[in-house]
DNA sequence: GTCGATGCAAACGCTTTGCATAGTG
DNA sequence: CACTATGCAAAGCGTTTGCATCGAC
C-alpha cells in the first residue's frame, strides 16, 4: 500500500523539493498514528518507538506539506494547538467533543454535506474545506453529575 | 438597554465575585465592538478610543466570565488565537471564510441547526455548543486568479 | 556543485500566572 | 476587615525562524 507515499513523493517533487529521509520517516510515522493526533504525540512516538529522532522543527515544516498533498487534514481546535487527521480511510466526518471526558465521536452525514454545499452555493462561495465541531456531554458522562 | 450589564453583574455576583470598575469598562468596550473581535482589538480600542487602560491580563481574565455569562461566544480559530462574538443581536450563525481576502460571511440556517440536533440526538449527545466554518473562495475573489 | 533540508536554539505571539498592591462588599 | 481584583513583568506553550551544516538531485 504505497499510495500515500507516492502521493507525498509526487507532491514534493512537483514542487521542486526533495524527498528526504526525514520526510519519508515522518510520513511513515504519521501513517502509524491513530486517526487523530497532535504534533507532540507524533514527535514522541517517533523518538520513543522508532528511534527516529527527527527534530520538531522538521516535523513542523513537513506536516503542512502533507496537508497540501492531501494526506492530512488540519482539524478541530479544541485546544489552541494543531490537530491533524488522516484523509484516507476516512470519509470527511464531523466531530462531537465531550467536555467532560474529552472523548471525540466522529460521524458522517451526507445530508449535512449536501446542506453545506447548498448554503455555500447560495453565497456563490467556492468551498475548499470545512470544520464542524459540536461540544457537549457524551452519553457515558451524562448522569455522572446531574448537569454540567 | 441594560440587559447585558445586568446579565454580567448578576453572573459575577452569583459567583461571589466583585463587579469592579474594570469589569464594567471592559463590558462597555466589548459591547461597542463589532460582532467579531479579537482580544487585541479590544485592548487597543480601550486604550486609544476610551483612555480606558485596563491591562491585557485583566481582559484575559474577564472575557471568560462574559462567555460564562452568555454575553460572548468564543468562535472560529482561523488563526491560532481566540476570537469572540456577541451572542445578543445575533442568532447563532455559521461562517464562510475566504482564504484570499479573509472576509467572513455569516449565515443562519435553521435546517442546519435542526440537522445538527438530530445527529447529536442519534448519539445521545447533549449539545452545549457548536462551531462550523467553511473555508474557500468568496465571490469577489473568484476570477481574480483562475484558481487558488 | 547547487540549492533545498535539517537541527539547534533563539525568537515569537498569544495567553497565563506569581506577587505585591489596590479596591469591593 | 477579609478576600478578590488589578497591573506588572515574567513565565509558558505551541510554533516559527536564522543560521551554519548537511544531503538530495
Amino acid at each position: 500500500m504505497h499510495t500515500e507515499e507516492e502521493k507525498f513523493r509526487t507532491h514534493i517533487q512537483t514542487k521542486g523539493l526533495k524527498y528526504t529521509n526525514e520526510r519519508q520517516r515522518i510520513l511513515e510515522a504519521v501513517l502509524s498514528m491513530p486517526s487523530h493526533f497532535e504534533v507532540d504525540e507524533l514527535h514522541i512516538k517517533m523518538r520513543s518507538q522508532y528511534q527516529n529522532n527527527v527534530s520538531r522543527a522538521t516535523i513542523y515544516r513537513t506536516l503542512p506539506l502533507m496537508v497540501e498533498a492531501g494526506i492530512l487534514r488540519e482539524v478541530l481546535f479544541v485546544d489552541k494547538h494543531a490537530h491533524y487527521e488522516h484523509t484516507s480511510q476516512h470519509k470527511h466526518h464531523e466531530h462531537l467533543i465531550c467536555l467532560k471526558c474529552g472523548k471525540i465521536i466522529e460521524f458522517v452525514n451526507p445530508q449535512l454535506e449536501n446542506l453545506l454545499m447548498s448554503v455555500a452555493g447560495d453565497h456563490q462561495f467556492q468551498v475548499k474545506g470545512h470544520k464542524l465541531e459540536m461540544t457537549g456531554i457524551c452519553i457515558d458522562c451524562t448522569g455522572i453529575t446531574p448537569d454540567l
